[in-house]
RNA sequence: GUGGUUGUAGCUCAGUUGGUUAGAGCGCCUGAUUGUGGUUCAGGAGGUCGUGGGUUCGAGACCCAUCUUCCACCCCA
């Protein structure tokens, strides 16, 4: 058999793991500066929980899990099986709807507003591409339980500082599904919102022109096309951009609350440089129901690298009436393309051990151990070669797994000095058995 | 899910219009040399050419299928 990872899935090894680990760090900290509280779901949950929540694209992309023992049995019509007559679980696809769940079924134990952060890997049965993996990680902030709109302050706060202390230039997309609403109410488009929004989306990619042919091919009529035309112009510029708005918008109640939530916003995020109304950001998942957002890493190509939104109803879908919620996403994956993309990964950051404790005579064999037993209890990382083998081999060794000394110590011919190299440089200098520990503790100072 | 693309030693790739025992560099292993590794030298192992069919006297090269890769849709982190 043919050793092989699955499709859209990866290894990481040391220096992968290593960096993957410190950045992941650094959101721990921003999200445990935010005063949020860690919180762990199954990798799977029931089919019923997952479907229904993201669209049917969203639908389609779950990964199902069959039913345990005869999966068929429980098949009606055998030549058209229905999927939740065969699979009855599923991995989970985002970390929202896990948590919406764990908020509705343990709501009698939680006290509101109830923030919590969770980092776990999510799955779904896409078309690989660069940036785009069957598996990736997702570390998310989300609170539930008031409606504030200090809360999306405190997001986009979040976001900022998080990616200020990974060290990668973004921006922030902002804008509210109330706006966007709005605008179908007064261009009277608003039964076909969902249509038009996932149209003006593409603005960026495919240009207005291509929005407008997309429109027509969706049977919008020219003079509903007219009317919609200034969406397609509003960028950059908050102020002016609300000020345009609050004019359009008059006659949608909805949407006037939209433009108001955004600018409440906007004037009280501690770094609105890095904010950017985009009345195209739609997103797609579609249980978002007023401000959304949309991360993007400058000078990189990779989509998107965190999203998220205020979502009103997805705790009622659980029973659990009158929660709303605002939530974003890092996507560690994309954010570790751009961070090697734009070499602004450390290079110190690799996690290997300290010495190699080389071996040169089996009659020093236990002396050599003792030495790892005492540099190991006192928090010193140490390999210690299993093998008398050639010098050569050891060295080659202890330079791969990354160790920064090497140890040497043959009790007939050193007698109470170790020898201590160091494999950068080739210096080796000689320490006194019991000044040993002291220097290491020393070194990892 | 739709359309296209890729696949030769551990890695990066050569391989001429289909024609004998499929090559290189790096890496790996062994030995020598270097005052106990990193240099240099010599030798060696390793590929049913992604997989399965087919065309042909003959296929790594052509055809079909399948898997994988990457890309564009779709959607998204």
């Amino acid at each position: 058999m043919k050793p092989q990872s699955s499709k859209g899935t990866r290894d990481f090894d040391l220096i992968q793991v290593s960096r993957r680990n410190y950045v992941i760090e650094l959101l721990r900290k921003a999200f445990q500066t935010f005063s949020f509280n860690p919180l762990e779901t199954p990798s799977f949950e029931n089919i019923e929980t997952l479907m229904g929540k993201y669209g049917d694209e969203g639908d389609r992309l779950i990964f199902k899990i069959l039913r345990s023992g005869d999966f068929m049995k429980s098949v009606v019509d055998r030549s058209n099986p229905d999927i939740k007559e065969i699979a009855d679980k599923g991995l989970r696809y985002d970390l929202t709807v896990p948590f919406a769940r764990y908020v509705s079924q343990n709501s009698g134990k939680l006290s509101f507003p109830y923030k919590r952060y969770q980092i776990q890997p999510v799955w779904r049965a896409d078309r690989p591409q660069k940036g785009r993996y069957r598996e990736f990680l997702q570390c998310d902030a989300d609170v539930v339980g008031s409606n504030s709109l200090w809360q999306e302050v405190e997001m986009i706060d979040l976001y900022s500082f998080a990616f200020k202390s990974i060290g990668l230039p973004v921006v922030i997309n902002v804008n509210n599904r109330k706006i966007l609403s709005g605008i179908a109410e007064v261009c009277g488009i608003a039964n076909r919102l969902m249509e038009f929004t996932v149209a003006l989306d593409k603005i960026d990619k495919i240009g207005e022109d291509g929005v407008i042919s997309e429109l027509i091919k969706k049977d919008f009529s020219i003079e509903e096309i007219d009317k919609l035309k200034p969406s397609f112009r509003l960028h950059s510029n908050v102020d002016e951009s609300i000020y345009f708005l609050k004019d359009w918008l008059k006659g949608s109640s909805e949407g006037i609350q939209g433009i108001e939530e955004l600018e409440f916003v906007v004037k009280r995020v501690q770094n609105p440089s890095i904010l950017k109304l985009n009345v195209s950001l739609a997103r797609g998942l579609n249980y978002y129901t007023g401000c959304i957002f949309e991360v993007n890493a400058l000078n990189v190509d990779i989509g998107s690298i965190g999203g998220g939104g205020r979502y009103d109803n997805l705790t009622a879908m659980f029973g659990l009436e009158n929660i709303s919620g605002v939530g974003i996403s890092f996507g560690l994956d994309r954010i570790m393309l751009c961070l090697e993309d734009l070499n602004l990964l450390p290079d110190n950051i690799i996690q290997s051990c300290d010495v190699v404790i080389i071996r040169t005579d089996e009659n020093s064999s236990d002396d050599n151990y003792k030495i790892a037993q005492e540099l190991r209890e006192n928090g010193i990382s140490v390999d210690y070669y299993p093998d008398v083998v050639k010098l050569k081999k050891q060295f080659d060794y202890a330079e791969k797994c990354g160790a920064t000394h090497v140890i040497i110590f043959n009790k007939e011919i050193d007698q109470d000095r170790i020898k201590v190299k160091k494999l950068a440089s080739g210096d080796h200098i000689w320490i006194d058995k019991k000044e040993l520990l002291f220097y290491f503790l020393e070194l990892k100072k």
